[in-house]
DNA sequence: GTGGTCTAGACCACA
DNA sequence: GTGGTCTAGACCACG
C-alpha cells in the first residue's frame, strides 16, 4: 500500500494525449515496474478527480479500462485494488511496454535521414537528463 | 526538383493521428532533411488526393498549415512551392524536430524503472530494423 | 461571463472576405478590446453555426485558427474559452490591430495626391457617422 | 506622356490581394489624381509583364477591367492609352476612391473601441510618415 | 453535450 | 490548370 495522495500522477491538461489515457499508461507502467503491488489500494475515482480537478467520469473511464486490461480489480464496496493477476512483469514485458515509442522514433530518425549514431548519443544525453 | 510521384508520401489511414497532421510532419520532415529544396514545386492537391485516394480537402488542409508555418509558399493559380525561407535546416533543427519524441521516450522508461543500458541498446537494435 | 447570444458577430456573406476570417478577426478584436476576458466562455461551434445559419465546419476552422494563435484555449469536451494568455491588451497593442489598415489608408491618398488635412477631415467625419 | 518604365506600378506577390486587382486600383488612382492623363499611351501588356515578373494574362485582365471601366481605351494596332473620359476626376470623386477604406478603418477603430481621438492622431501621424 | 476529422460535391478566384 | 471556400452529412473522441 504505496502513500498515494492521488498526486502519484501528472497529468498535463493541455497535452493532445486524452486524460484518460494518461492515467490509463501511468498506472500500466506503475504496475509493471512494481511500483504499484498486486493487492494495493487505489485512491477512489473522487480523490483523483479532485486531487487533478478532473471529471470524475474521465477517471472512471481510465479506471474501467484498466480493469478491463486485468490491471486493476474491481472490490465491489471497497474500491479498485491493484490486481493479484497484475505481478510486477518481467523485463521482458517492461521493455515491450517502451518498444512502440522508441520504433516511433526510429521511424522519425529515418525520416529525418540522422545517422542512427547521432541518434543515439542524443538519446544517451537525454536519458541522463530525465533520470 | 525531385521526382513525385505524390508516393513521397505515406500515410496510414488506420492511425489515430489524423491523416492532415501526417502529412504536414511528413512534408516538415522532408524538408528540414534536405530532401525537399527551397524553391520545388510541391504536387498539386488533386495528385496527391487521387495518389492517396484521400479528400482534396484533406490535402489542402495540410498545405494550408504548413503554408502558415513557413514550409511551403503558395504561388497564386500555381501551386505550391517549398518556401525559400525553409532552408534545409542545419542539423541543430533537425535533431530538434526527433528530440520531443526521444524525450517522451525517455520519460516512459524512468517511470518503467528501466535502465539506461537496456534501454539504449533496445533503441540500438530498433534503429538497425528500422534501417 | 457575457451574454453571448452568438450574435455578438456579424457576418456579411456577400463579402470578398471569408466568413471564418471575419470570425476569427472579430474575436481577435473582441479579445484585445477587453470585451471578451480570459476564462471567458464562448458559444459552441453549434450554437454560431445555427445562430448564423453558417455551416459547423465553417465556424469550427475560425475556431481552430483563433487556437493556434493563443486566443482560444480548447477544453476537451467542455468547448472553448478565452485564453488566459489573451489578455485584454494594453492601448499599444490595440492600436497595433488598427494600424495595419490606417497604413494602407495613408498609402492610397498618397497615391491620390490627396492633402493630408482633406484626408484627416474626411476621416474624422466618417468617424462620426460610424459611432 | 509620362516615363513609364512600367515601375510605376509597385505589386506585392505575397499580399492577399490579388495582382490584377493592384494593378487595376493603381491605374485608377493615378488617372484619377492626374499623374496618368487623357491620352498617354500605356506601356503594353508585354512590357508590364516582364518588368514585374508577372503573367500576361494577368495584366491582360487587369487592362480588361480598366478598358470595362472606360479608364483606359484601346486602340487597335496601337496599344492602350488613357480614356479621354477619364479626366483627372474632381476632388469630390477623388475622396470617393479613398472612402471604402476609412470606412473600413472606422468600423474596425469602433470595434476595437478606441476613441476617436486617439484614432484620429494616430492617423495623422501616419500621414505624416507616409508623407 | 463538446470539438475534430473526413468525405462528397459545388462553386469561385487566380494565373 | 492551381488552391480556397462553403455546404451537407456522417462518424469519432472526449468528458
Amino acid at each position: 500500500m504505496p502513500a498515494h495522495p492521488a498526486s502519484l500522477f501528472s497529468i498535463a491538461t493541455g497535452s493532445p494525449e486524452p486524460i484518460y489515457r494518461q492515467l490509463v499508461e501511468q498506472v500500466r507502467r506503475l504496475s509493471a515496474s512494481g511500483q504499484l503491488r498486486p493487492g494495493d489500494e487505489m485512491p477512489s475515482v473522487r480523490e483523483i478527480a479532485q486531487a487533478l480537478t478532473l471529471n470524475p467520469m474521465t477517471v472512471s473511464k481510465a479506471y474501467g479500462l484498466l480493469e478491463m486490461e486485468g490491471v486493476l480489480a474491481r472490490r465491489r464496496g471497497l474500491g479498485m485494488v491493484v490486481a493479484e493477476s497484475a505481478a510486477p512483469a518481467g523485463t521482458a514485458d517492461i521493455v515491450g511496454l517502451l518498444r512502440p515509442t522508441l520504433e516511433r522514433a526510429a521511424v522519425e530518425a529515418r525520416q529525418l535521414e540522422l545517422d542512427p549514431d547521432t541518434v543515439l548519443s542524443l538519446f544517451a544525453t537525454i536519458l541522463k537528463e530525465t533520470k
